[in-house]
This record gives structure tokens, C-alpha cells and sequence, in this order.
DNA sequence: AATTAGCACTCGACTTTTGCGAGTGCCAGC
DNA sequence: GCTGGCACTCGCAAAAGTCGAGTGCTAATT
């Protein structure tokens, strides 16, 4: 019965056995999607043993919750617990091919203004691994404001027009409490665009607040107006969102014959909020991060891989960008992949 | 053998029943999704017939191509034609209720900015058809000029923002041939503003071409690339997208089971051109427009139909809107639903 | 002449049976 | 500790059987 204890031997050297037979197992699963059974991995495996030893090494794995079989009689299928060792320790990278990188770069260089780069990059990655490709608008902790200006639309609206952060627009249109003319408008723009211009918003509010602390003048109510857009705005920097590319790929993907499991996905694509709450997790972790199966938490993804890199600009992380497939995905390639583009896109955002 | 002649018997009449027979057969297929027997038919027509003189009639609108058995022993399914006909003449609009008319209306009416009230419509389609639900992004034929303005990127980069219609705004960035000084850019901006403003796109064009022969002075170069900004500007008015939502409702029906046919069409969707072209065609048609199964002509919408309604502003056609589902939808109910929106939708624009 | 009852027949959907084979677990021998 | 051998398990697929809804046709009825 308890046969836990004693099953691995004589220590380091049947271990890293077991450890080489897990990796063999982990790279045929990914290649034909068909549980592996012990006679196929006796004799590709190039380690020279037979069958029955090898049975012994899987009921290890199988305890210790590496592997397992979909019913008694297939061979095994790596659990998400197994993909991560592979993963994490057993993987063998590998390059991507010269052309490969070349079409992202080519494709990010060519493409102008910040929200085209984004779905750009998003294609680019769903294309060039056949999964989905997602990448998070980005979000700078710095807005600098460069240029504020009011336009009066109607008796007590006003069309408030940003530009930030070198050459992002915004506006918005806000309900003024009283009337103001062309030239208070214009006066009060050109105020602020002496004293604020280049400056953050989370600055110029404060500085605002301070300002009109001491000087109630007849600007008041419209400086308050602009203090509310600029908050606004700074909210809206938050209220985050990604761009996802191809999912139509994982239709293709057996483990995704259910409907209903794939109407779910689908759902979550579009909810956003789960996908973006998973994204956020690796925008603070330094360097790549990858999410299989279960261990997102999110039943949605239960047989997904999330496979993500930060991407930055002037050394601050502003965004992810990943690829989300089955958990038998080949890492080996996706993981360089991802890497690269996100390297890319960070390129690209610098010079935009 | 050829009983095509003989069968339609004493006229009127029997062609009466006939239909009569079909409305109830196809109000039928849409309830249950089951193809319907002679038997039932019989049973809850109302006609007090035997399912042998159904079965008759049966024949006829098989001969007729309105119905038509998926094999020999299963009830009728209406054909495409059949739909058609259903549509055309024998549907009774079941009016919207109430409280779904409102929840329309307030939806609408809270969401400001174009953008918002596009997607919100969509959203709404979708949730109360529990289909998909698409609406085009508005396209005006007159754009008029409200406000123009420059702004320095860099030596020789400049940030045209120019407002439109109201309060929508479009930016661009032009690369110049020379550097322009500050004042110069405010100087142009001036000069358009005061000449052109309250005037369309295409009037500004023409006219500016007009002066730029006569009086060859510094700004000419601007004024070009001004004058480019606005070609762009309305060339981008043509490249016309939309807005869809509720994909994942279609994945609920029975006809959709087929996961290629599945991926075919949501291909469809993410490609949006062959989409684009159907609804296209309903912009110009005046009134509601129903595509049904095959008659589209596109492959991808074959057993899918397509209700639309144009919306408009100031009695001009601005855009399309409508829902995407199984050929066998409620018809009845969906009708005044896209209806209704279309209208909400063009109130809720006037004053936006 | 239209309608109906009756009847033989068709065919898909579902269930059951059967056979097969890949793969396992375990044990005894090397 | 490894291996060969063996009984056993189970899913899958093809074959066979059953059921019933529904049809088309024909002859009788109104």
C-alpha cells in the first residue's frame, strides 16, 4: 500500500531519471496531444530501459502529482504541477527563428501612433504562434501634461482637449456651472499651459489646490472644472484594458472541442475583468511570468497557458503582453517569442 | 410523377391553407428547433385536417422549395425561401415590451460621447435578443470644421487636432517639410479657424486650393499639408468599422454546434470586411433589411440571418445597426427590437 | 374531386454487444 | 534494482439491434 517512502531509491541519480523521462513525456505530450505510454517513452527515450521500469518511475511521478492517466488503461498526461517542473527547470529553449523576429520588428517599426502598435503587437504575436495574443493599452504612471486647451460647444459646455505625454490626445466635454466667454476660456488655457505645461497631472492638481487656496479669482469654478478632468483623466489611466488578437485560434485546439468550455473563455475575453486581473499580476513581476492551467485560479482557464512579458518604456513598465493557449503549448518556442515582442514593442514605444 | 400541375387544385383557396400551413410551420421550427410532422401540424394548427391532407400540402412546399425534409422520416424544416416568405407576408410583429423599450431608452440616453452610445447600443441588442448584436460606427458625409489647432512635437513634427461636428475630435501627426515657429503654427491656425470654421471638410478643401493658386505666401506648405490632414481625415470617414457584441450568445444555439462553421463566421467577424459589405448594402436601403441564411451570399452566413435598420441624424443615414443570429430566430420579437433601437439610437445622437 | 384511413417502408437516434488493443499493475526471477 | 510475463482494465469503434416518428402511396369515403 504505503509504497511512497521507499520508491526513489538511492537518492539524486534516479531522480534526475525520473526527471528526464518527465521532460520526454512533457515534449511528446505537447507534440501529439496523445497521453504517452510506457512502451513509447522505453523506446524513444534513448535511456535504455524497458517498459515495466519505466511503469515504476510513472507510478512514482504519479505520487508525487506529476503525471497522471486520463483513465486506467491510457498512457500519462503531465498535470499542470508537471508542466510547471518542465517549465521551470527541464525546458530547452528554443531561438527563434531570424525571420520570425525580423517580421515583428518590420511590422512594429512600420506602424505609427501608440494604439496601432498595440494591436499590431497583439496580431504579430496570435500570428506567429497560432494562439491568441493579447497586450495590455498602456499606462504610465507619469501623464505629463504638454497642452491644455478649452473649446466652448454650448451655453455652459465646454470640450476640454489634452495633449500628454508627447503627442496622446483627450478629451472630454464637461457641464461648466456658469457661462464663460471666448476670451476667459482662452485666458484661463493659457494660464494654465504657462505654469503647468510639462509638468505631471498628479503636480498640477496639487499645485492647483494649492493655488486657489489663497486666490479665489473668477477662474475658480473653471480651474476646479479642469482639476476634475485632470483627476478624471488620471482615473482613466486605470480603467485599464488589453487588445486581443486571433482567438479564433484555439478553436482549433482539441482540448477546446467543448463549446461550452470555449463559450466561457470567449465570455471572459470579453468580460476583461478576470483576463486583466490575471495580467496585473505579472505587471509588477520583473521579467516574464507563466500562468498553466489551474494555477490562475480562474476556472476559465483551466486548460490555458498564459504565457506574458512586461514591456516598458524609459525603464518603466507600462504594460504586458503574452500569448494565452492550451496548457500544451510549445513553450519552447512561445516563451522566446512573447520575450522578444515585448523587447520590440518596447523599442518601438520609445521612438514613437 | 409530375404532379406539379394538378396539385394547387381550386386556386385560392387551397393556396390559402397552404400558407396558413407554412406560418404555422415555421412559427413552429423557431419555437422547438425540430424539424415538424404532418402529425403535430395536424394536431395544433387549428385547420381540423388529417395529417394524411397535411402531408399533401407538405408535398406542394417541398415542390415549391419552402420546406424540406433533412431525411426521409423527419418532420419539415423551412428552407430559406420559406423564411422569406414567412417574413414577408405571414409574420405577426409581436410589439416590444415596455419595460424593454426603456431599458433601451435610459441605457442610451445616460451614455455620452459617440462612442459610448455605439457600443452601448450594441451591448443592448445583444443582451435583449440574446443574439449578436452589431452596430457600424457612424459615418457622416459632412464633416464640418469647428476648430483647428497646432501644436510643436519636435523640429519638424506637428500635432494637428482638429474638432468636428460638435464635439468629436480627430488628431494627426504631419511631418513638414520645414521647421515652423510657434507663432507661425498659431498664426495658421488662426487663419483657418477664422475662414473656415462652421464649413465642411470638402468645401475647406476646394476653397483652400483655390486661394493657395493665387497667393503663394510662407504658409504655404502648411496650408498642403493642412489640406492633407483633411483629405485624410475624410478618407478615414470611408474606412468604416463597427461595433459588435454578444458573440458568445451565438455559440448557445443547436445550429452552431460545428465548431469549424463556428470559427468560420467569428473569422468573419474579426476580418469585418465581408460583414462590412452586407451591412453596406442595408445603408442605403431605406428601412429595415432581413438577410436570411443563403440570400446574403456569403458562405460564412449561411445558416445565419441578419436583421438591420439604418439610424440617422438630422435626417441624413449615418449608420447601420442590427443583430446577427440562426436563421431560425424569433423574428417576431426581434423586428421591433432592432427597430426600436435604431430609433432610440438616432434620438440619443441628435443631442449628443 | 378533395379528404381520409390504412399500411408498408425508411431512416435517424439510441442502446447494446462485441472485439480489439494499448497500457497498466503486480509478481517472480534475474 | 531491473525486467519479462501475465492477467486485467478500459476506452474506442464498429456492428447489430430496437424503436418510433414520419413519410408516400393507395384505396375507400364523403
Amino acid at each position: 500500500m504505503s509504497k511512497t517512502g521507499k520508491s526513489s531509491s538511492s537518492g539524486g541519480l534516479a531522480a534526475e531519471r525520473a526527471q528526464m523521462l518527465l521532460k520526454f513525456l512533457v515534449e511528446r505530450y505537447i507534440r501529439d496531444g496523445q497521453p504517452v505510454g510506457s512502451r513509447t517513452l522505453a523506446k524513444d527515450s534513448g535511456l535504455d530501459l524497458s517498459p515495466a521500469t519505466i511503469r515504476n518511475v510513472m507510478a512514482d511521478l504519479e505520487d508525487m502529482g506529476l503525471v497522471r492517466s486520463p483513465h486506467t488503461s491510457a498512457g500519462r498526461v503531465p498535470t499542470a504541477k508537471g508542466y510547471r517542473i518542465f517549465v521551470d527547470s527541464l525546458l530547452t529553449i528554443k531561438p527563434m527563428r531570424r525571420q520570425e523576429v525580423e517580421s515583428i520588428r518590420q511590422r512594429l517599426v512600420v506602424s505609427s501612433g501608440t494604439e496601432n502598435l498595440i494591436s499590431h503587437a497583439s496580431d504579430m504575436l496570435s500570428r506567429i504562434t497560432a494562439l491568441a495574443g493579447v497586450v495590455t493599452i498602456p499606462r504610465r504612471e507619469r501623464v505629463r501634461l504638454q497642452h491644455i486647451e478649452f473649446l466652448p460647444l454650448s451655453a455652459r459646455r465646454v470640450l476640454v482637449i489634452l495633449v500628454v505625454n508627447g503627442q496622446e490626445v483627450q478629451n472630454r466635454v464637461i457641464d461648466t456651472e456658469r457661462e464663460y466667454s471666448q476670451s476667459e476660456l482662452q485666458q484661463a488655457a493659457n494660464f494654465l499651459n504657462s505654469e503647468f505645461a510639462g509638468l505631471e497631472l498628479q503636480e498640477m492638481r496639487s499645485r492647483l489646490l494649492a493655488s486657489m487656496q489663497q486666490a479665489r479669482d473668477a477662474m475658480q469654478h473653471l480651474m476646479q472644472d479642469a482639476m476634475r478632468i485632470a483627476d478624471q483623466i488620471l482615473d482613466q489611466q486605470r480603467d485599464d484594458d488589453y487588445v486581443l488578437a486571433g482567438q479564433t485560434n484555439l478553436m482549433n485546439y482539441a482540448e477546446m472541442c467543448d463549446i461550452e468550455k470555449l463559450r466561457h473563455l470567449f465570455n471572459a475575453f470579453n468580460t476583461k475583468r478576470d483576463i486583466l486581473h490575471i495580467l496585473d499580476q505579472s505587471i509588477h513581476a520583473e521579467g516574464m511570468q507563466i500562468f498553466i492551467g489551474e494555477e490562475s485560479g480562474y476556472q476559465v482557464l483551466d486548460e490555458c497557458s498564459l504565457v506574458t512579458a512586461p514591456y516598458k518604456v524609459d525603464n518603466e513598465v507600462i504594460g504586458v503582453l503574452g500569448v494565452i493557449g492550451p496548457t500544451r503549448m510549445a513553450y519552447d518556442r512561445i516563451i522566446p517569442i512573447v520575450d522578444v515582442t515585448a523587447k520590440v514593442l518596447s523599442a518601438a514605444l520609445r521612438q514613437d
